[in-house]
DNA sequence: AATTAAATTTAGACAAAGCTAAAAATAGAT
DNA sequence: ATCTATTTTTAGCTTTGTCTAAATTTAATT
């Protein structure tokens, strides 16, 4: 096999599952050379350690992560890069079904799940040209560059912010469906200014200041939140 | 197992092979209760006679196909509806792929051949609605509409059209890559009139007039043009 | 330091989808 | 009507990705 053929195997030859789990590994914090173990990597896939071992295996000989037997495993530079052009493609058709098709934020991941395995450069690019290159998902995640470049965000949780403090309402840490349908139906939206006016030592809930009314959130919510300070 | 998940089992749960051994089989005509031999599915998907009989059984189980055995198949009333189903997608895409994305006609096959197999019953629908409910897509081909009614084009082919009759370019029916890229080079369109002047009968070549412009064209591609008789 | 509990890996099995080679059925030609 | 030649199917093997159950390693506790 040519030299060719080696990297063609890398960058075209990767199935979904492949795809997955770099994907999971990264999300779990294996891109910065920590190790993930195999019992993480299951619990967040819903599937089994041992097939995850096997998995492990493959993917080291691949060239795509670190595996030492009982540690667990990390990504190579090149896993890593694998791992965030699949988060990119990700995050690019959230944006695509949100601006474009109309959907709800609370919609968009289940079918990006499936679009983020679609092999095509051109149509990547074109997507994030027609989207006028976006820097956001619709969660308020960023979108890594094309070159593997990836945004970290200066913000922090709701809950983490002084009394009296205003922010910007950027992202959420938790976007499952029911807390997505949930700040919909509080109008809580990206790009919303709060002020907190005061916390409750009690149960840690906030009283909040939002776009002129005022309301009172839970610490539950208050901690999925992400505000960036405008100051 | 519940009424429900019968369902289930047949609208959601087919795999990408299932599905692409039905839109062949459609293609093949299996749609009109004809029966498609296992060796001229086998040619066309380019893998072996034995591998379709295999499947040949599993759709038959599933009611998708009626399969009699050394006769061949044909698609079931389900089958074709499926089938028709990710035609739809198919063109849809590829139309998308054009008009919103700037894709030339010849590069976005192999990308809806991907494309055709996201599950997502609303982008679909939404991505038709983007687009305005196309007829046709980019190779003049019809887009079967949501319940299945597959629109034939009342066309023939170039190379049949009488001398001195005029019609418009309606479709290819050969739409691989070198085709397409050999019309594109001689500004042959779709849209464009073209009025048959003259036949040669050494070599049944056409000498046409096009958007004002004559030229002679071979009986291979005269016999690869679709034209609608615009009287 | 020894023992136990938890995590991880191995071994062996299975389903999907494909292949090869051999067997069986059909069709065409005499 | 029989005999080939072709087509189609069967049987058995392969790979990918998964699983269960058993074995092994690590970690935690006493």
């Amino acid at each position: 096999m040519s030299n060719k053929n080696v990297f063609l195997k890398k960058y075209f030859l990767m199935t979904r599952s492949e795809e997955n789990y770099l994907k999971t590994i990264f999300h779990l914090g294996g891109g910065d050379s920590k190790s993930i173990t195999t019992n993480a990597i299951a619990e967040q896939m819903e599937t089994k350690p041992s097939s995850v071992t096997d998995m492990a295996k493959k993917l080291s000989d691949k060239g795509l992560v670190d595996y030492v037997r009982y540690q667990g495993v990390s990504l190579t530079t090149e896993g890593k890069k694998t791992a965030l052009s699949i988060i990119r493609k990700h995050r690019l058709w959230e944006v695509f079904l949100v601006e474009k098709l109309d959907f709800s934020w609370d919609e968009v991941h289940e079918v990006a799940e499936q679009l983020e395995h679609i092999k095509s450069e051109k149509l990547v690019d074109k997507i994030d040209e027609l989207l006028n290159f976006p820097k956001y998902d619709p969660h308020g995640d960023p979108i890594p560059t094309k070159d593997g470049k990836f945004q970290e965000r200066d913000e922090k949780l709701l809950s983490e912010m002084s009394i009296k403090s205003i922010g910007i309402c950027v992202g959420v840490k938790d976007s499952s469906v029911p807390f997505l349908k949930f700040l919909d139906k509080n109008n809580i939206a990206l790009g919303n200014t709060i002020q907190v006016l005061d916390k409750e030592d009690f149960d840690n809930s906030l009283r909040i200041q939002m776009d002129g009314k005022e309301m009172r959130i839970s610490h539950q919510i208050a901690s999925n939140l992400y505000v960036k300070k405008n100051d």
